[in-house]
DNA sequence: CAGTAATTTCACTAATTACTGAAATTACAA
DNA sequence: TTGTAATTTCAGTAATTAGTGAAATTACTG
């Protein structure tokens, strides 16, 4: 047994499994919007299970201290890391949510305030003293926004749905109408 | 009356409402995965109602020729535009879908083609193999993977909701619920 | 408040991605 | 075929974004 008792014990290296997900991650984080620092920091807090401090991180992933700085920065700007102390120990340590759902819904959330929401104040804005004599503009925007609307208003509701329920919808393997019943029979009996 | 009546008149400049829109897909290319040009490519053939070809785009949009060719084809493997051709024109023109839910379901397939199939098919090849050694790393895989093939399934159900129901829904107001109620009850009476 | 560990900032360099004009290709017409 | 209009490709350059190490800041300890 080993000193370096600290809580569930963070590994030195990362394994062969770990490790090719992490750099899939990476590669990953381009078409989601996030750098490949990004991505592998996140991926690596996902898959291991101790939290980790920056130095630990940076070693594992062999980039800059300052690099994954700016990187814990920028999933803290998402609301994607829960930040930890340990008592006697003042450097910080990251982890993130336990559960696949609550990162999806922050995610969905975060994308739609990213990707969708700048573009539904525009509209908005531009509709207001939109002069008629533009027909066809005007209502191909009105479409949009009214469709924009709606995909807040679901993913709203989805933001409500507990993780709970969606466990037990994996397991029915159940489509979104499954889905949507859940959500407006409100909160279930499970804990 | 001008001469150059080709099918609903394509403009030689745009207005300055369209144009403040071109430009504003044109930024949120970049959240999107996408490049300003493209974005405003595509901004460009939703709200001008006439189909484009590429000389027109290029001129409108003030890039070159070349760049038009490369995002026109980019849009392409998105399945994002229609091409049409004019009798005794051989250039080819460019427009998109008539609704707007045909647009986002061919965008939310895509995403999906995109964002999420390589990493669930990553993730199944590693879990075929993975030693139970890597208890942590590999629950959360699979814990993933589940939530990845339950997302499929949404927005398969989504592909599966008409452009005549969506509206409904949008007029009645409609949240996530009242969506999957559609979806379950399959296609309504409405043309 | 002096000393030190941890973190952040920032100017710089490296790497990547976007854009262009010229050349090559394609597709059709005479 | 040959000629010509349209489109695409591609090598080079411009612009942007990512990553680093050194310096500055913050936060805690004695």
């Amino acid at each position: 047994m080993s000193d370096t008792t600290t809580i569930s014990a963070a590994p030195e290296q990362l394994s062969p499994l770990t490790h090719a997900l992490v750099l899939h991650f990476g590669e990953m984080g381009n078409r989601w919007g996030i750098n490949r620092t990004v991505g592998q920091i996140y991926a690596l807090l996902v898959f291991v299970e101790a939290p980790l401090n920056a130095e630990q991180i940076s070693s594992l992933l062999s980039f800059s201290r300052s690099n994954v700085s700016m990187g814990l920065k920028e999933l803290a700007s998402w609301d994607l890391v829960i930040m930890k102390h340990l008592p006697g120990d003042r450097r910080d340590y990251f982890t993130v949510p336990e559960d696949v759902w609550e990162i999806a819904k922050t995610l969905i959330l975060q994308r739609r305030k990213r990707e969708l929401e700048p573009t539904l104040t525009e509209l908005r804005n531009h509709l207001v003293d939109a002069s008629p004599a533009e027909d066809y503009a005007i209502s191909r925007m009105q479409e949009m926004h009214d469709f924009m609307e709606l995909i807040v208003q679901w993913t709203d509701d989805m933001d409500r749905l507990s993780s709970a329920d969606l466990d037990r919808l994996i397991k029915l393997g159940a489509g979104v109408n499954k889905v949507l019943d859940f959500t407006r029979r409100g909160k279930t009996e499970s804990g």
